[in-house]
DNA sequence: ATTTATGCAAATCGTTTGCAAACCT
DNA sequence: AGGTTTGCAAACGATTTGCATAAAT
């Protein structure tokens, strides 16, 4: 019954094994949460949305997988982390639409263009300081469409 | 003894009194510590740089500011949250640096002519979802100069 | 059989808050 | 005096962790 194509979990498995770790029900459980969401999930949404996960479990499995380079950790300004699956397994690269009123978070992407421009300007800015860019976070803070009226 | 502009504290002054607040000796601390530094500071890194601060206080004093659009507050992977003066107050739009390493955020500037490219490409791209942006935030991750070696 | 993962409950730690004393105006 | 701010210590809440049991290899 997966929901997800069966390449996203290869790609999981081995970057966990690469880890030396297992890819366990849990853990897969939480991948197919988080493939499914189009937005990144606090730990709240993931434990309403599954049964049989048990929170500590979901932090320590959220960390590892995190750890392993198949989550990413998206923070904001409000009190709770989100989880999104890294750009690199879903080659979706993507920013966040930060909603100041609500606080839901969801994805949309940019022009390639604009986006490779930006790129380039970035890295050339910031090695004038000798800083080494591995990746660029582009937020945009607002009001979402629902909280507009 | 100032050591910063007579008008910050002028215009720091207007923006409480519009939100009906006092400006006390601890607030003006508080804004005269982010001014002279040039990155966001963590409330460990005020308490060490001030003396006659009090924990307490100089949360409930930065949220306050904040609330009053003084202070705006910066949050990053790491657990603390770190302040800094609003753009609109010091008149100099940046974006930050954030070091995966030691957690340090810099700031640094981005070329006007993109930066404005940029925003015009954001505005219209969310727009096409309804969203509404009222401010974007670039945050270059990965590791400072002094992190390098 | 040995190692690793899980679930529960307790601990952690940055941040917030209640309350009494100090400070304005 | 009347209202606000401060300092201290206690409370809060998201996240982490210790430990005993269950699962995987």
């Amino acid at each position: 019954m997966a929901v997800v194509a069966a390449e996203l979990h290869d790609a999981v498995e081995v970057r966990l094994a690469d880890d030396d770790q297992r890819y366990t029900s849990g853990r897969r459980a939480l991948v197919e949460l988080l493939a499914v969401a189009h937005r990144p999930l606090t730990v709240a949404e993931v434990l309403e949305r599954a049964d049989g996960l048990t929170q500590s479990s979901v932090y320590r499995n959220l960390s590892l997988l995190e750890h392993a380079g198949v989550v990413h950790r998206v923070v904001t300004e409000d009190e709770f982390a989100r989880f999104e699956l890294a750009e690199d397994l879903t080659g979706h690269h993507h920013h966040h639409l930060v909603c100041s009123s609500c606080g839901t978070v969801d994805d949309f992407t940019l022009d390639a263009s604009l986006e490779e421009a930006l790129d380039d300007a970035l890295a050339s800015a910031a090695s004038t300081v000798g800083f080494e860019v591995r990746q660029h976070r582009l937020d945009l803070v607002g009001t979402c469409r629902r909280c507009r009226r």
